[in-house]
Formats: C-alpha cells, sequence, structure tokens
DNA sequence: CATGAATGAGAGTTCATTCAT
DNA sequence: TATGAATGAACTCTCATTCAT
C-alpha cells in the first residue's frame, strides 16, 4: 500500500514535470508551433515517455487548463466561505479571486480561453472533457450563489443569477484575451488590472437594485 | 477602361467566393485543421488559384476578419451620425450594432475574436496587420466619443473613455466566444441575444454617475 | 512571300527577346529557381506566349546554348580560313576565340556547360537535341583539322587529332566553370583569362613534337 | 561507453545507407526530378528518417560530395608522401591519383563537379560549405607543392604553383564532365582513361622549362 | 498571335505518435 | 518505466503548362 501510494506520487510528480515544461512551451510558441519534442526536451524527457503520462497532445494541453479551473474554483468557494459579507463586498473579493486566478498563471490562463472556444475541445477524451465541464459548471455555480444572495436580499436586479456569473466570466475571459491581444499588436501599455477593476466596479454598480426610474 | 474594371469586379468577386468558402470549411473545422484543399473544394477551385488570391492560409484567414471589422466600423459610425440621441440611446444603439455585426456573420466573428489573440497573427504581412490594427483603433475611438459626450455631460462617471471602450470590446468578445464555447460543450441553450441585452444593460447601468455615495 | 518574310522576321525577333530575357534570369537565379513567369515578366509577355514560341522550360534554355555554339562554330571557322598560319599560330588564334566565345556572353556559357552534362539534356526534342550534336560535332572537327595539319607537318605529336579538340574542349570548359566556383565560393579574385592564356600555352607547348628523348 | 559507441556506429552505418541511396538516385535521376521519397525508397526508409540523417535534399546532396573531396584529398596527400620521385613522377602519380578517385565513384563525382558550380551551393550551411571549401584549398595546395618543388628544381616553367593546380584541376573536370557529356548525347565509345592520359601527359610535357626558344 | 487566370500534380518538409529495446 | 529512432500521413505552397477569350 505504501509502496503503491509512493508510485502513485511520483506518478503525479512527472505529471506535473511535464506539464510545467508544457506550459512553458505553449506560451512562448503558441499550441501549434510547439511540438511534443520541444514539450519533452523542456521537460528533460524523450517524446516517448509523454505519451506514458497523457494521451496526446490535446490532453496534454488541455490538462493545464483543468489546473487552473480546479484553483479557480478553490477560491471562489473561499469567496463563498468568508462569513459576514454583504454581496457588494463578495463582488468585491470576487474580482480580487480573479485576479489571484490572472496571476496565479497568465499564460495558462489565456492558454485555457484559447482552448474553451476552440476545435481541439472536441477531440478530448469524453473523460476529460467531463472534468471540465464539470468544473466550469461548478463555479458558474459558486458564483451564483453570490448573486442569488444579493436578489433575495433585494439588492440585486432581479435576474437569473446564472445569467451573472456567465457575464462575470465572459467579461473576465474577455478583458484578458483583448489585453493578451493588445499585447501582441504592440500597443500600449500593459492596463489589465486597472481595466479589470473599473469593469468590475461598472458590473457591482450595474447590477444594485435602486429606486431611480 | 471599362474592361479593367470588369476585371477588377470579377477578381473582386473570386476573392469574396473564397473567403465564403473559407469562413463555411475554418468554421467547421477550425483554422488548423481546415486544408487548404478543403477550402479549394469547396470553392471549387484548384488549391493554386487560392494563392492567386491570398498570400498564404493566415492570410486568407485574417481577410475575414477585415470585412467584419470594416462593417462593425461602419455601423459604429452609424450610430454617432445619428443625431439627437442622448448617451444612454446610444449605448441602446451600441447594443444593436454589435447584436447585428454578430448576425453579420456569427462565425466570421467567432473567428476572428480567435485570431486576435492568436500566434497567428504575428504571421500576416506588415500592411494586413496594420489594416487590423488600423480599423479596431477606429472602432475603439468612435465608442470613445459616445462616452467622451456622456461624461461631458455629467452622466457618465469620470474615466477615460477608452478604458470603456476596451470594456464594451472586451464583454462583446468575450460573451460571444463563451457562448460558442457552450455550444461546444452542448451544454444549454443559445442564449447570447439574452445574456447580450443583459451585459449592455448592466453596463449601461453601472456607468452611469448618481448621487448616492 | 514579302509577308511570309517579314512574318517569319517578326518570329525570330520575338524568340531572341525572349531569349535576351531568359538569359538575364537565368543568370541571376539559375535555372532550377528560374520561373517561366519571372522570364515572361523579363520579356514584358505573357506566360502564355513563351509556349508559343519554345516548347517548354528546357528548350528555352537549351536555345540559348545554341545560339552561342554557333557563334563558336563561326569564330572556329575564321581561325581556320585564315591564310598562312603555322598550326602553332592557329592555337594561338583559337585561345583568342574561345576568350572570345567567353566575353560574347559569359552567362550563356556557363549555362551551356551546365546543360551539357545535366539530365535536362534527355528532355530535350530530338530536333533540338541533334542541332546541339551537329553543332558540336562541327566545332570539334574544325579545330581537329588545325591539330591535323601540325602533325602531318610533323610539328605536333602523333595522336588523334579530334581528341586533341576533346581535350582542349574540356579544358576551356573544365576552366570557365571552376573560376565561376570559385566565384560562387567568394574565394580569390577572377583570375579566367590569365589561368586560360597559361592553359593554353601549356597545351599548346605540350603538343609540340621534340626530339628529347 | 560502448553503448555509445555502438549508437554512433549504427548511426553513422544509416548515413551511408541514405547516402548510397541518394547516389544511386541522383545518378539515375539527376538531382532536380530525383525526390526525396525516391531516396526513403531506395533506401528502404520513411521520408521522414532521411531529414533525421541530413537537413534538407541540398545537404544530402553535398554530403555526397564531401565524401569523395576527402578521398581525393588522402590520395593526394600519398602522392605527397612517396620519397625520393622527381616532380615528373609525381604528375604521374596526381594522373593516376586522379584516375582512381574518379573510378572510386564516377556517379558521385560528377554529381560533385555539377555541384560545384550551381546555385545549390548557395544553400547550404555555412559549416558544410566551409567544409567544401576547406577540402578544396587543401586538395589544391597538396597539388601546388608538387609544382613548387619542380619550378624550385628549375625543371618546371616558373608560374605560380597554385596556377597549375588550378589547371590540372580544371582539365579533370572538364574532361569527366564532358566525357559524361558525350555518353548522354549517345556519342561514341568511353574513352575517359585514353583522353585523361594524353591530358596529363600534354600538360606534363606542357610544363617543362626546355632550352628551345 | 497574345493573354493571364486557372490548373493540379507534386515537391520538400514536419511532427504527433509508436514500438522495439 | 523510459527511450528515441523511425514512421508516414498530411501539410502548405510552387510553378510549368494550358486554354478560353
Amino acid at each position: 500500500m505504501g509502496i503503491q501510494e509512493r508510485k502513485e506520487r511520483e506518478r503525479e510528480r512527472r505529471r506535473q514535470q511535464i506539464m510545467v515544461a508544457a506550459k512553458r512551451v505553449f506560451s512562448v510558441k503558441g499550441f501549434t508551433k510547439a511540438t511534443m519534442e520541444d514539450i519533452a526536451k523542456e521537460a528533460e524527457l524523450s517524446p516517448g515517455t509523454l505519451y506514458l503520462y497523457f494521451k496526446n497532445k490535446d490532453e496534454l494541453y488541455a490538462s493545464l487548463s483543468l489546473r487552473i479551473l480546479q484553483y479557480l474554483l478553490i477560491r471562489l468557494e473561499h469567496v463563498n466561505a468568508e462569513p459576514d459579507q454583504t454581496p457588494e463586498q463578495m463582488i468585491e473579493s470576487l474580482k480580487e479571486a480573479m485576479y489571484d486566478v490572472y496571476e496565479f498563471d497568465p499564460l495558462i490562463l489565456v492558454n485555457m480561453f484559447h482552448l474553451q472556444s476552440s476545435e481541439a475541445l472536441k477531440n478530448l477524451t469524453p473523460e476529460l472533457l467531463s472534468e471540465i465541464r464539470e468544473l466550469s459548471r461548478n463555479s458558474l455555480n459558486t458564483m451564483a450563489k453570490i448573486f442569488e444572495e444579493g436578489i433575495s436580499r433585494g439588492t440585486f436586479i432581479e435576474k437569473k443569477p446564472l445569467t451573472f456569473s456567465n457575464i462575470i466570466w465572459a467579461m473576465f475571459s474577455g478583458i484578458v484575451l483583448w489585453e493578451e491581444s493588445k499585447r501582441i499588436l504592440n500597443e500600449g501599455s500593459d492596463s489589465l488590472k486597472e481595466t479589470l477593476e473599473i469593469a468590475f466596479d461598472i458590473f457591482a454598480e450595474g447590477i444594485k437594485k435602486n429606486e431611480r426610474g
């Protein structure tokens, strides 16, 4: 049993080693141009070994997303777990959680957003795909709880909470990708944090129920 | 000279024919998996012919974006040109303009958002790249004028107008991509229009200056 | 009849125009990399037109050689036609004739030597091939007469005259190609003329019959 | 370390296997018409494998030349190393050395002469190119020593020794190529050996210093 | 005769993946 | 488990040549 466990741990460590290498290579070269050999070299392994740990290139790529989605979910659950916060404060926490996720690994995050709406998604094993689906759903639901609370307290406008989740998530990914895009186009300074702040503030203000009108 | 013109028109028609085929193929197979031969077949032309009209695959791909960016810019300019509108009404028009752009060609729009933050961007000819840059910039600036007006009238909060533009644009692309993503993941119904409506409403409400706080 | 002739002349002029363009392009780009379109552009014609005058690329290439072979033959015949020369003087004239041929068009000459021992030779129409053969043969035979004379006078060693022709021709082509090669390898100055002079002198001295040994 | 060595040997054997196949295919089809797939088939390998051993088609082609140039240099050095020979005897040895090189591999030799004055030369990696340059230079210099000796002994005419080397080399290549050419043109019997003999004799006689004139 | 758009076969090359060791 | 040489399918792109106008 101890042996079994140790083996498992070692296996997991190897996986991590490969993923770290893959992340670096994907970030520098992009998914298409990065070759399995590049990644193998970066990981100081042989190409064949990669296939002992990942079914294929797509799965390796997708696995990167999985990690950050897990991190996201944990962060979101922390937000919800904090006691005695008003929904407004929680949105503030949400913003920080998301920026944390971004800072945790900007490159993977961008990778993930790319994957998210790409053809590659279709080639994944059903297991991996459903893991991704599950994590996404959980994250969105976790966010939704915040909005539900705000609505039931009467401080947020009355819309489906999940719609708010979707908008927040879309806004976050849109901003990250668009800032990345501007970076590639060599335009302007890195204003991600500032833009994100303002966007969240606008959102927070926008979903407030008010007595005007 | 009539001949000159006719030839030009025919050339342009061919280009369109190829772009239409390319759009279809890219949408079904995605950029990487779509081959030039696929596109040629779809266009009922030979592979070589494609290269008479587009320098390479990347440029063909990017050219699709160009058209929709042009359409976007025109629509945005129309919004600005309409007289006697309050900034609030203009944001409403903005929403419609963007939804129009989406409906004009959803597939191309998704293609464009993909391109926008991808490695492919780097391989374009400088001319094409700067055309894209130019159109993006113009669109953002055109939007910014609306916000400027609202700020100077004192109805919008005091932030850089271009930041608003960026957020709107990011939000729009984020929602389109995320809905596309959900479509691929076979989840849920197509709620793009509804989500977009709500998102714009929240945004519009969120940038209003108010006397609270 | 006059019309017939004029047409023929015009046709010939067009051929020349194309050959001049082809020569330039082949010289700059080499046979393989030069495209028919390049040549057409240089000749200010359309690609299709080239095929009205030359069966294909190989034939166009070979036709260039034909011209210089014709020039060579004429020069050699002149050498032979000059009266009252000793064979030794005629070898001197031979040297000058060959250097003339080189100067007439160094690029075509190199082209021709390339063609001469290449695969392309096999793809020519039988007519063109036999024209080339005929011209080569005539040139060698013309040279051979000089040597024959020298041998019968008892001033040259007794070998087959045609062998001398072959050696002279091989030596000439070898030197031209090797100097070209050194030019490509960026080595050393252009010493073709000097090398050629010395080579011919050695040859002339070497075929002299003498009483030593 | 035994493993290391064995691998190295096997790698070298593979290279040889590919080169042997390449030589055959290039000889039959010529450089341009020979495809990498042809060569792969001849070597009973897959196309991709060729690229594990040679950077590209040009380099594979050029590598063939390298071997024969190495062989040439060795043979030339042997000529120089033999003790107690008069320069005249050494020229005789030179002739034999060169004929040996020809017989060692006529096809490769022709290939090399083709390469030597062709555009392909420019596409080689600098390393390979300078290897070729180096070997050529060494061979020419080695030959030059013979001539130097003869000159200093007063038996050869007083010209730059390297010029003699160049002429010998040009003559050799010229004869080989011209005989090849005649072979292609289906003319005459194979008289290479005889022609070479006579040419060398003439050369040897021609560079002798004499008291006549 | 001239055009030049279109062809389409075919090339070199890459690289995800496999499998004997 | 790890290797890495070998695979071979598939790609993009080129260009000699044709043919309707």
